[in-house]
DNA sequence: CGTAATAGTTCATCCGTACAACTAATGCGG
DNA sequence: CCGCATTAGTTGTACGGATGAACTATTACG
């Protein structure tokens, strides 16, 4: 995970050359058709002879594939198809949370190459057994796929709760029951890993569909989780803290929450509320929920969402950002929470008659932190090709 | 897999001397004591010919200063320092408020060079005719300085509203009365000119004494402004239009808002809220309030001073900055504010058992937003030196 | 006054991109 | 079937910019 720095540093010729590469990188890799060379040259603005000696180094190191020349209708030289090389360069995703770890491996095309997850129950769990056969699980995947000729990058691992990414370390995690946990070495892995927050890499994951380049994303469980995306980037804070949307104060005189203050967002819409609220017990699953909607459970999941949508006002009038991604367990409530929401935010967002603000469901599947974990280091390989040239 | 990232554009070979120009310009601008070449060199990790030679330029162009050799203690040829040139290039800020206009010009050391406010009345104002008056009374200090041999880079002029400074848009101001404006072609100068919020441009007035790289500005007066300063950049949001947190809820039972919501910021913490705590009418001087403490209008700061922390730390959940600068009207009144804020962050900041969360009283003098605009026009200078060139 | 030390400049060299001319491979019209 | 137009990709020369080494300039010190 980058951490945007102003430190730059003395250039010199070879830095013009890692620039462009990746620039060139980029353009294949964004691209939503196959582009030729000459596109590259196009839409880069580099010279034909430059995108080629560029073009090629990314071919001899893997990370770009040529595919037949295509004969199409119009006259010339065919041109050679460049596209992200399948199954040759891969990120590990890794995750810990409540009730089950898991481990994804994605190559360059977005594709699921390798996965393994495991259910459990880590609520007041040692770090270091549970770290430990979460590394155990991640070397056998990264075994397998090494063994069908890739090359892992880096590992991203997610966890629920504080964390700082710059210095390793897990500050606290109340729903494990951890706290000051320098995870990496409990690993065993032989890999660069770093770590990140859950809600945090399950926002990089939306960046695979169609999605604005800026925008909230609230990630609703027991916690309540947000992620700041801007230009496409996870905007972090000074220490990777940002988005601790869940004690937000929705009403002084509310009900006391965990963290010591009154009326916190997640004794509003967390899961434990929003299931209380509609009569059931706090472990219950969600499609008890469900089957309530619209009905008897309907009451509840609308306080929710009025609830949500204070706190969510508060962030855009802070932050003003127009788009927010309802994650986690809101995503299957949006059709009954997305009103109330919407509703809240015209009234109390100063710029709403200037903006149209959008509430939208999350789109990546199941366990969206394990692909934006591993879509995180892979956009760290396209970020600097050159160190694998 | 698609990622995008900032439209960088290709990098050819004067790419590298832009940048380098630039990195030499701020080593020189940004050491607290003055550097000689040599020294640059070795800041910048440039070879000492490279260095040379975009001195020379820097100097050519008026840039930067040499001073006369100081021949030190030490053995060896003297250095020269460079130091940024006084008087020669200059920026422009500009400022329509509610109750002055003003203009204010800095040169490249950050000295006032030239300033002109003028008090006013310009609550229910015509655009045009506030404009065109500052227009007017701009250009004479243009000319002025121009007379002088400076040249003035370009102004900034701030608006106490919402600010899109992308598309040169004022859209709504609502103590001036303006709204839907477009200023720059109102104010009649020869001189590229952008707009932007008043509390954002002071905040950057901030920036020319010690204070951390990352920051939250917040200005009370009648409506309560704030500013998001990261990495020693202003964070503006995708709009610009972050910062608003004079309609954060404080508590949803609270009294009647201007902006139709219950409880916000304002109604606590506003100047006229303050003043009415204190048994004072809503247009009393600042300093009516200042004899009342302590005292009677203690408990009228001491609550504004809650609500301000209740406020503050959602933002900095939110945000994650580690350090409140506050300005405005609070700024004198910090040793009453301070205590109460404090406990709030340390109560509601989910982070606070691992920061030190400081709160401190803003340095830059009176008409922050002045000198704010002027720096940042200098900022843009610097930021491409080669365009001076 | 000679030597060491530091600042700044000059010059040959290297590196990466650009431009232009080239080769390669196709469609199309006669 | 052949020549021509068209587009893709490569090769070779030129140019701009950074570099390191050698040079000059200017001081302190013994």
């Amino acid at each position: 995970m980058t951490i945007t720095s102003t430190a730059s540093t003395a250039a010199r010729q070879h830095t013009l050359r890692e620039r462009n590469l990746e620039l060139v990188a980029r353009a294949v890799f964004e691209s939503p058709s196959p582009l030729s060379r000459a596109d590259v040259a196009a839409a880069t603005g580099l010279a034909r002879a430059t995108v080629s000696t560029l073009v090629d180094q990314l071919v001899a190191s893997r990370l770009v594939q040529e595919l037949p020349a295509v004969t199409g209708g119009r006259a010339g030289r065919p041109a050679v198809p460049l596209v992200p090389a399948p199954r040759s360069v891969v990120g590990l995703g890794l995750e810990v949370n409540v009730d089950y770890l898991g481990a994804r491996v994605l190559d360059l095309t977005g594709a699921v190459v390798a996965e393994h997850v495991e259910p459990g129950a880590f609520h007041d769990s040692d770090p270091a057994t549970v770290l430990g056969r979460l590394g155990a699980l991640a070397s056998e995947l990264v075994r397998q796929v090494a063994d069908d000729g890739m090359s892992v990058a880096g590992a991203r691992l997610a966890l629920p709760g504080l964390v700082d990414p710059r210095a390793g370390r897990l500050a606290v995690a109340p729903n494990l029951g951890w706290s000051s946990v320098e995870p990496v070495p409990l690993l065993g892995l032989s890999l660069p890993v770093e770590i990140a927050n859950e809600a945090k890499l399950a926002a990089l994951a939306e960046l695979a569909g169609p999605v604005p380049r800026s925008f909230l994303y609230v990630s609703g469980d027991v916690g309540i989780g947000a992620a700041i995306v801007l230009d496409r980037a996870l905007f972090l804070g000074e220490r990777g803290w940002s988005g601790e949307i869940g004690h937000v104060v929705v009403d002084p005189a509310g009900p006391r929450c965990s963290c010591g203050a009154y009326g916190c967002l997640e004794e509003y819409a967390g899961k434990e509320a929003i299931l209380r609220g509609a009569g059931l017990g706090p472990d219950a699953p969600l499609g008890d929920l469900l089957t309530l909607l619209p009905g008897d459970g309907e009451a509840a999941v609308r306080a929710a969402g009025r609830a949500l949508g204070s706190a969510l006002a508060d962030f855009v009038n802070l932050v003003d950002v127009g788009t927010v991604v309802l994650g986690g367990l809101y995503t299957d409530l949006i059709p009954w929470l997305r009103d109330d929401v919407l509703a809240v935010l015209d009234e109390r967002v100063l710029a709403s008659p200037f903006v149209d603000l959008e509430v939208r469901p999350a789109a990546a599947g199941p366990h969206a932190a394990l692909t934006g974990g591993a879509r995180e280091v892979l956009r760290g390989v396209l970020s600097d090709p050159s160190a694998f040239v």
